[in-house]
DNA sequence: TATCTTTGCTTACCAAAAGTTAGTTAATAA
DNA sequence: TTATTAACTAACTTTTGGTAAGCAAAGATA
């Protein structure tokens, strides 16, 4: 890093950091992409029952902006009801070792972080 | 994963992904865990300089909550005009790896991710 | 024939969270 | 008298996300 790298931090528009935590920053987009992970197809239905506290509106939402980026794919049937299925694109393959590597992270650090912060406030 | 960890997507409280996405996807917190990462030790106004875009007010709450987290150092000197310094943690020097490839990623993809963007409207 | 069911959404409305801006503080040195 | 530093506060705006309702079209049910 540093020099170049350095001037981004000012910049909103061309942060590297920034662009990355805008994208997944979100309520909703990592679930959804490490749950299509594992499971490979699935439909909305079953993303909607399987996160069970996401709202149909975030869900469609969430699963379009991760459309539009290229991370998953929709397969639209023409049936009725209709039927539509989404799958990870190669590029949202790409991401998630990178994403599961925050998540084991988090999970080995996490009981010392509450710990950090229950005694933050005292 | 599969199995166990599927549970954990339907409940927000102890699901490892919401952990870290509550934590780190807010605007600022990446943003200056690198920043000390590469700098070393900086004062409020010198993260406050380097990052021109943020106000004082969430600088401020970030610093703090990055200190309750334990993943900053806060070191203040008993003077007027107050001089405050903050660098990493260990712990924050741990997770700096996890975000720099995440970030790796995105810088790799981006351009790409725009493209698919801009044609996905039309 | 009428109405109910199913699926994958969309829309309008609302509350809460996040972020912005401007103003305030306190001791000292210039 | 003014600038300095690292905040905090109040008032305000913006963004995010949730709720509840509705829709479309075809097939099943009564």
């Amino acid at each position: 890093m540093s020099e170049k790298s350095l001037n981004f931090f000012g910049d909103a528009e061309n942060c590297p950091v920034r662009n990355v935590m805008d994208r997944f920053g979100d309520k909703w987009s990592t679930l959804v992409l490490l749950l299509l992970e594992d499971q490979g197809v699935m439909r909305f239905n079953e993303l909607h029952k399987t996160i069970k506290s996401v709202s149909q509106k975030m869900l469609s939402v969430t699963l379009k902006s991760l459309e539009a980026d290229g991370l998953i794919l929709r397969k639209q049937y023409p049936e009725i009801p209709p039927r539509v299925e989404y799958r990870l694109s190669e590029r949202g393959q790409s991401l998630i070792p990178h994403i599961q590597s925050l998540v084991a992270w988090a999970n080995q650090h996490m009981p010392e972080i509450k710990k950090s912060r229950a005694s933050y406030s005292s």
